[in-house]
DNA sequence: CTATGTGCAAATCTTTTGCAGGCTA
DNA sequence: TAGCCTGCAAAAGATTTGCACATAG
C-alpha cells in the first residue's frame, strides 16, 4: 500500500521528467499518494510533510512546488492575495474558495456551463479561464 | 473640468461616508474622476498620484484603497499571487488579465454566460463568483 | 564524475501597523 | 475640541535567492 502509492509518486514525477529525491518523492506521495486531487499552500504541505515524519526544508517546499507547476504536474490557483495554492488537478474547472477558513476545493463540475466567453482580443490567445465561487458561512 | 472631475471625486467619498481629505480626494480623482472605470495596483497608484504632483505616502495609498473597498467603494481583484489589483465598478464581472504586461482590464460583459452554477454546500452562500480570463500573447 | 537538487539564512517584495502630529466636522 | 487621518519608519508575512554541501544518473 504505502509501496503502491510511493510508485505513484516516482511515477508522477517521472511523468514530469524530474529526479525522485527523497525530498521530491516524500512530496509527491502526500500530494498524489492516494490518487486524489489536492489543493494545498506552501505552508500547509511543509507541515504535512513534517507531521509524516519527513525532513524538508521550508524553502525546498516552495521551491518544488514551483518546480511541479513548471514541470505541468501542477498548477498554481490565486484566490487570496498573500497565499498562492497550488493544485493537482491540471485541466480548467471552477473552484470553491471557502472565505472562512481560507480553504480551497474543487467545484463540481458537472453543472458548470460558461457560454459566449468573450473572444481574445487582437493578438492574444486565452491561456486560462479561471472561475472562483468565494463562499460565505451562513 | 478639474472642478467638475474634483466634484465627482468628492461625491464619490461622500457616498461611501468618508471624510474628503486632501489625500483622498487626490485619489479619488485619479480613480473616477473621468467616469471611467479603474484597475489599479497600490503602487500603480502610488506613483501616477506622484505625477500628478500630489504628495501623498504610499502607506495611505494602501490603507485608502482598503477604506474605499470597506466602505463599498471598490472590490478588490486578486489575479495574481503577488499584488492586489482595486477595481472601481462593483458588480459581479470577468476580466480578462493580461499575463504579459500585468494588467487587468474589464472583459466584454454582455457575452459572458454562466449557467448551472454549482450549488452553494449546505450553510454557505454565494459571496461572489471570480472570473479571470487569462490573455497570452501570440 | 557532473549536473541537479537541497538546506539554511539572508534578502526581497508587498502590505500592515504603531505612534506622534495634523485636519475635518 | 474630539476623533478620524496621515506620514514615516519599522514590522510582518510570503516567497525567492546565494552559496556550500549532498546526491542521482
Amino acid at each position: 500500500m504505502a509501496q503502491i502509492s510511493a510508485e505513484r509518486g516516482a511515477a508522477w514525477l517521472a511523468r514530469g521528467g524530474l529526479r525522485p529525491t527523497r525530498q521530491r518523492v516524500a512530496l509527491a506521495e502526500l500530494l498524489v499518494g492516494d490518487g486524489e486531487n489536492r489543493h494545498v499552500t506552501a505552508e500547509g504541505l511543509y507541515a504535512a510533510c513534517l507531521d509524516s515524519g519527513e525532513r524538508v526544508s521550508l524553502a525546498t517546499v516552495y521551491n518544488t512546488l514551483r518546480a511541479f507547476c513548471e514541470a505541468g504536474l501542477m498548477q498554481e490557483v490565486v484566490v487570496d492575495g498573500h497565499r498562492s495554492y497550488f493544485d493537482t488537478r491540471m485541466d480548467d474547472h471552477p473552484h470553491f474558495y471557502w472565505e472562512d477558513r481560507g480553504e480551497l476545493t474543487d467545484a463540481p463540475v458537472d453543472q458548470l456551463l460558461i457560454a459566449n466567453l468573450p473572444l481574445a482580443p487582437e493578438g492574444t490567445e486565452v491561456s486560462r479561464v479561471d472561475v472562483v465561487i468565494r463562499l460565505r458561512r451562513i
